[in-house]
DNA sequence: GTGGTCTAGACCACA
DNA sequence: GTGGTCTAGACCACA
């Protein structure tokens, strides 16, 4: 679920300081719980995509696109700078 | 609204040991905020009509339908020991 | 083991829809260890007795008893189309 | 509850390579769900007191005693090197 | 028999 | 009305 988000993040779908569906409406959409929307977005956060604001939301980075694709692409098995 | 859960525990609809809906279920079934529900338990909390276990939920205490009829003739325009 | 629920399934004790004990509850039940009982629950979805889904538990499935009955006739001895 | 853990490991009274106990063990003993146990023991992952090797369980650090007393110390309001 | 991941909720602090 | 933490379980891969 939270590589679906990136990629979604990546292709440009979700931009920059938009803010993400909240943890309920993201389990509703994708039709699993709550914990697990939760993970996702946990997941995303470490990985620098978004920003969560307890009470407020959670955005998209301002950097979060070029992250995602880079991200993306060094989980296709290439190194980077090979 | 408080008011109107404690006249449901006094005609005996809600009984003792019974969960109560949750503060979300709460909210949406009187149209109001989860905040405004929330303040609704907590009076009613205080009242000792009912008893919050977290994350498990609330429940109508023991003893709530005697008291919430007390209280209600206490609020009626009676002083107590008029 | 398996066999056993599958008696119990064909004798009607446990019916359509409802839930197999977990397997921890099976494997403390039977006195097995809980492989073991995961072996049995995966004969009687292989037969098509039961329903899995992960995370929320087994289910008896709803034509359980017919099979179970069938099966359990087709193992006492006779070959089918003999 | 990590932090009970931790000082029970700044105690001494778990000592290096000792496995914990389960995580199931360790939520009944403390009286709370599954999910706060593996919390606990997630957080004290991160701190560099347990390792975890799955399936087979959790064990206390080579140098946890150490660690723990540091970071407790540091969590009591003094920098350290002060 | 362990940790991993998941379901389907709950109440809570905070804005 | 958000994210945070929690309950009380479930099945799963792996050893």
């Amino acid at each position: 679920m939270a590589d679906h988000l990136a990629g979604r993040i990546a292709h440009g779908e979700l931009t920059a300081n938009m803010p993400l569906p909240s943890e309920r409406r993201l389990a509703e959409e994708y039709g699993v719980s709550l914990g697990t929307a939760r993970h996702a977005t946990r997941v995303l956060r470490v990985r620098g995509l978004v920003v969560t604001i307890r009470s407020k939301g959670t955005y998209i980075a301002p950097d979060a696109k070029a992250q995602a694709q880079e991200q993306l692409a060094g989980s296709n098995g290439a190194s980077g700078h090979a």
